[in-house]
DNA sequence: AATAAATAGTTGCAAGAGCAACTAAACGGA
DNA sequence: TCCGTTTAGTTGCTCTTGCAACTATTTATT
């Protein structure tokens, strides 16, 4: 018997694709994407995936806290707490304390991090679009509310 | 000063907006679906969702090898050998080695592991119904056409 | 046939991820 | 004001991930 013949073929059993699940599709092509576009910075900047997201958030919100930059990285807060160590060491970030409440940490871009920031920015936009050019306007446009929707419809699941 | 303002907004700086950026939204939206799909059966069969998938493709495909495993479901091989060692330990997959290729094995599921993957296989299904359930029918045909073509776009990059 | 190159699978190791416990500060009643 | 609860952030621990080195076997080259 050829070894590649399905195993289901006889049977009544409903068939579960993995190259055709949603799931799993999702999952190949997120990863791949990400760690594509994090070769394009690794090399020159030695940020992982996590760090530079965080620069990110910081490039647009600067002085918001720890919990507020794991809120939006969607990031856990442990994670969050060990990067910022990280990039306070590599002094690419800057923290001080909040006077209003003595827990809570403001942190922000410093400025060679802003530098390195305003480098990889454009990079990773121009990464972005070069990826989106296999879908045209409209349909990059679809592509996006159709992964909004699914996410907002996946959080209230 | 507002802490939430923007840091650039005075500043001649292409801004990447996080919760825009393609890469970033398909990680989490991977994300959410996985773990929420991966809830439906690690309670009750303690799988993670590298053994599943290999279940999944052995339910497919019975009798192919590690390597061919790890094609499919795209994961390492070294995660996919030491996955098949848990689930042989388990009794939930058998491994014979192939007679014309000694360095080759053969991997099956075993009458168990089958009993699990027939039991798993429609609740996995319908957790992906119930997601997609979000969008129209034809909204789910293009989705999967966009994502297959962004795939096949990353991949030739 | 002998040796080099390629392939299947395993294992070591170091980094990443995530849960949970913990400290310190702030808040919210009674 | 006092005490229980919540919140911000850090750290410990464990499991996962992924590269790279390694063994065993097979294929290719001369």
């Amino acid at each position: 018997m050829d070894k590649s013949v399905t195993a289901n073929e006889n049977k009544q059993q409903a068939l579960l694709t993995l190259e055709r699940y949603l799931p799993y599709r999702l999952s190949i092509l997120s990863n791949k994407v990400s760690t594509l576009v994090a070769k394009s910075y690794q090399d020159k900047f030695a940020l992982s995936i996590t760090e530079w997201r965080i620069m990110a958030v910081l490039g647009e919100y600067s002085g918001i806290s720890a919990d507020e930059i794991s809120a939006k990285t969607q990031i856990e807060k442990s994670l969050i707490s060990r990067a910022i160590s990280k990039l306070l060491k590599r002094k690419l970030i800057e923290r001080s304390l909040s006077v209003e409440d003595k827990r809570r940490s403001e942190i922000s871009l410093s400025e060679t991090g802003y530098a390195v920031y305003s480098e990889i920015v454009p990079v990773s936009l121009d990464y972005e679009q070069s990826l989106l050019a296999a879908l045209s306007e409209h349909e990059q446009v679809l592509l996006s509310d159709l992964i909004d929707r699914l996410y907002a419809h996946a959080e209230y699941m």
